[in-house]
DNA sequence: TCTGGGGTCCTAGGACCC
DNA sequence: TCTGGGGTCCTAGGACCC
């Protein structure tokens, strides 16, 4: 018999930055999305309180007036340092685990005859908590969609010690009865509208609909939602494919009309995609950068445009992409609005080895030697943190904070950001 | 007079996830 | 004053080919 397992981790950029702060254990803490915009992630205490997830941060003030919050802002280097220890222990304990997102895995299990596999999950628990310091839930299942169920009440009681178990027919009919179906995997909000809109209410009423009825409402993939629910697996074991885009956008502090500072910003979101692109070893044939206006701001006019620029041949330069992407800001720029939003995507994507070279657009030498700039610069960027090498069209003008003359004025708010703990320059400095 | 059928590729839109 | 960012998959319809 094979199982799923899928261990995700609580509250995960919250719990992150208690590593570091113990004195928040059991105090109401949120984490904000970039720019401070909202908040993406609560402790149970702040959801207690009644914080919603996606609550802008300035209602936040009004809406708990007499309340002690403790308010990060997102350090992505800090969870992405924290949740690959996590991952390296659940490598140790099952070759077969794939990463799902930045907090969660499913590992296989099988052959699990005799196996506790209860015991096993509460172990686990145990393990990680002592060695990275972030609690874990573990959901056990026979089809990953109810292993995600296992894992909500593995959270949510406390009687499972972090650890649900779905493994007989009995508890599998259980959870479905006490299972909304709008929090089933799989099901979003329209889903869970049109569901229940037929009556349809909990996971169970939607298992026991017939496949026929299913499948006259919903497309192959709510249909394997409907396949798993009732025990048949059909979620693929794969870890997820390499990116076939790459996308670096962002929502200004305030709003920006000026050609100049917006052409800066969207040089940086290129140099950005372009680093990602070399570490997943592709390079991409279609270069693209969308503006968009605040369209929270009725008053003012709004303007949405996006445009793409196809390469003749793929590339994964810095320097490529930015002149590509500065080309398409220059073809939808308009003079007179107040920019909220902008970014740069990548697509049409090519895996190294098949990258093809267009004769009429190849120059071998000046390839290698984009090649070896860019690999110093990825180099120097990932010891001594983002940003440390730019390209001169990446550059601001002025002054930071500090009055020192800066390469690079941040775009990004994040008034509330922890260290970088795990991951600072200054610490390999230290350790030397 | 006569208006098939199968295949591929691309795009836009709608749905979902974390 | 202030409202995140980054992805995937499926489907229907049009263009085009033979």
């Amino acid at each position: 018999m094979t199982y799923f397992a899928v261990v995700d981790c609580d509250n995960c950029y919250v719990s992150c930055e208690r590593v570091f702060r113990p004195d928040l254990n059991d105090k109401p803490v949120v984490v904000l999305s970039n720019n401070d915009g909202c908040v993406v992630a609560r402790s149970n205490e702040a959801k207690q309180l009644g914080i919603k997830a996606g609550t802008p941060y300035f209602k936040l003030a009004q809406e708990f007036p007499n309340q002690k919050i403790a308010v990060f802002s997102s350090n992505y280097e800090l969870y992405g340092d924290l949740t690959a220890r996590v991952m390296t222990i659940l490598h140790q304990e099952s070759p077969e685990y794939f990463r799902y997102s930045i907090d969660e895995a499913f590992v296989v299990l099988r052959h699990t005859e005799g196996a506790d596999l209860k015991k096993w999950g509460e172990e686990l628990h145990v393990r990680i908590k002592k060695a990275v310091g972030i609690p874990v839930s573990i959901g056990i299942g026979p089809t990953k969609t109810l292993a995600k169920m296992a894992s909500h009440f593995a959270k949510h009681y406390k009687g499972y010690h972090h650890c649900c178990l779905i493994d007989t027919e009995e508890k599998r009919v259980k959870a479905l009865s006490l299972y909304p179906i709008s929090e089933v995997w799989g099901i979003g909000r329209r889903y869970a509208a049109k569901l229940n809109g037929l009556g349809v209410n909990l996971a169970l009423d939607f298992a026991r609909m017939s496949k026929e009825e299913v499948q006259s409402l919903f497309n192959v993939v709510g249909t394997r939602t409907w396949r798993e629910l009732n025990g048949e697996d059909c979620v693929p074991n794969e870890e997820p494919a390499k990116k076939k885009s790459i996308c670096v956008s962002r929502s200004f502090p305030g709003m920006i009309s000026d050609y100049e500072v917006l052409r800066r910003y969207i040089s940086n979101y290129a140099a950005r995609c372009s680093e990602k692109l070399r570490v997943q070893g592709t390079a991409a044939s279609v270069v693209g950068v969308f503006l968009s206006t605040n369209p929270f701001r009725e008053d003012l006019q709004q303007y949405n445009n996006f445009y793409d620029i196809r390469l003749l041949t793929p590339s994964n330069s810095s320097i490529t992409i930015v002149k590509q992407a500065e080309a398409c800001f220059q073809k939808i720029y308009k003079e007179g609005f107040m920019y909220k939003r902008a970014g740069v995507v990548l697509m049409s994507m090519e895996y190294g080895a098949g990258i093809q070279t267009n004769f009429l657009d190849y120059d071998a030498e000046r390839f290698e030697k984009m090649k070896r700039l860019d690999k110093v610069i990825d180099r120097l960027n990932r010891i001594g943190g983002t940003e440390t090498v730019i390209l001169g069209s990446q550059q601001f003008p002025g002054k930071g904070s500090n009055g020192k003359s800066t390469l690079f004025a941040d775009a990004i708010k994040h008034d509330y950001k922890s260290p970088n703990y795990t991951t600072r320059w200054t610490d390999i400095i230290e350790l030397k």
